[in-house]
DNA sequence: CATGAATGAGTTTTCATTCAT
DNA sequence: AATGAATGAAAACTCATTCAT
């Protein structure tokens, strides 16, 4: 790849992450994100397919990110533990990118079939994650709650509530114990 | 004449819920509601001042109904009791008009500000009703989990994997039984 | 003619006149009308084929009554004495219905084929009287000057500028001096 | 390839021109432009924002060069001499462009607020320049009587009789000998 | 690669008119 | 006569996508 070839893709992806994290799939136009990369119209189609490429790409990418950010985030050799640790690693990751993650996390859901599938996959992935940091089992209640709690914190606590950090992370702690009871 | 037939609005209203519940907000176009009626495009803005309008409507029709619904269904004077029969019949509600709440419950974060209010006013109200039938506050850890498991619960297991009614109760009552312990 | 026909008729010419008045041709819908006269939709079509007919029997109605209202407004034996005061009347009679008039006068040029005729049609009974009242030629240069100087007025200084009735009648009254010189 | 086939915005306001001038504004669809411009509908709105801006744009336009054209027609010290020519060039200007003169001067009052204070603005320019080639003040009789005589002549002699431009122009010198007197 | 003008199918919305009651 | 719900043909405007330069 030429470097003008990958600042440019690169500048569109970049402005095609503002503006859907601003707009959502459904009202955000190519020409947003065009002119937020100050590059032609056509540019656009020679790095993807369709608007709707675009947003699958980025979503994949996102994803992927999380998922790597997540499994880097714990070697120790006590499992439980590794469970906080996940679940404050990916927080802490969906707070920092808090208006995008409302696109990536809610939105998917109803941009399409293609994007149903990919959301669900992801969450199959992290819901193994945290059932393989506790030895159990996909379906095992106790990773239904934990899966359930850091939904309810993002939705209400990040992005309805807009709470800060630690107050986040109390909330997380006080669901967790009540969760894992005597594990801990 | 049937009372279906009859009413010219109640016909939209039908069908408005059904196309929406098939494509979502975005993808449903007024004019595949009033095939759907079989009434004239100009008659859909007779009664509705426009498509969102039509959802907004739909989206509050909803909502109401489920809490009074949920609000019905438990005089115990058990007040854990409650919690379980309110959890069930909610569950229960979203299972009989699953393609329905995909879109009333995932949707609506995405389909514009006025929307995002909506739901959250709505999940204020459910948590509430939840708090106050284990006579907590609203954000009692036991609360946050009672209702990141529905969330969860639905989202992954009536509409993703659409499981059977008794498979999600049990999903349930392990939960509930994790999150409660000793109250129970 | 029944009492209540002729009612609700005149109540629809009525309400019709104000809405024409305030919105021009164009952008006056039937709707406004019947909400105005405070009758169905339906009732409207009873009364006049279609909003363009409505129109066009409130102009005619309107260009009679100008002209009996001139035409009955001098019995001067002296000719040119009569044209001051039709110039008056006529002035007079637009100030009075200045909205109106605006439509009246400016809008039917370009509200179609048909309105144009009845316009200019108008336009030669009043250019025949005022050449009557001074002896001469329709296209006698001093009749075209005074049908000139009274659009002007109209035009300017009644709809434009907006004076006060007694400064246009100077203005009329210098008008006709230098038109009429030595004639007075 | 000729300057008018070559670009697209002179291509549309050509056709724009020439449908305005048949069916006038409100009669006048995008589409009828397009279609004569042979471009898509989409082109239109790369260049106007709707048809009111383009017709506005039209309008200012016109009027802006029949005032150089006014401005530049005369450069006689003879200050009433000037006064004549004026008159001429202008009724020349509109003869030549007769059907577009009926839409831009007697319509422009009718099609909406934006476009009745742009007539009237043109309105005083020409005003001024008549009443400065005699010296006078703008609400002169003798610059109202001149003014009155042009509307007269265009609205009657060119638009609804037709005459040819030398019986206009007759009918224009028995009308100005008459305001001037000895002015002349 | 990059451009950006051009495309035109698609969608919402309006409103004069009809007609069964 | 009066109603007013229903109609459906227009019309304006949008925007993802293409393509000649």
């Amino acid at each position: 790849m030429s470097q003008s070839e990958c600042n440019t893709k690169d500048k569109i992806i970049e402005s095609a992450i503002k503006v859907f994290a601003e707009k959502g799939f459904w009202k955000t136009k190519v020409s947003d994100i065009v002119k937020e990369a100050g590059v032609a119209q056509g540019t656009f189609y020679i790095y993807f397919k369709s608007k709707e490429d675009c947003f699958y790409e980025l979503l994949s990418t996102l994803h992927n990110s999380m998922i790597n950010r997540l499994l880097n985030s714990c070697n120790d050799g006590n499992l439980s533990k590794c469970l906080e640790v996940y679940c404050k690693v990916f927080i802490e990751y969906i707070y920092e990118y808090k208006m995008l993650s409302k696109v990536f996390l809610f939105e998917a859901l109803s941009s399409g079939e293609r994007f149903k599938e990919l959301y669900f996959s992801f969450r199959n992935r992290l819901k193994k994650i945290i059932a393989e940091s506790v030895n159990l089992e996909i379906d095992d209640p106790i990773v239904v709650l934990v899966s359930g709690l850091l939904k309810e914190i993002i939705e209400y606590y990040i992005i309805y509530k807009n709470l800060k950090l630690e107050e986040i992370y109390d909330i997380l702690d006080e669901g967790l114990k009540i969760i894992l009871g005597d594990r801990l």
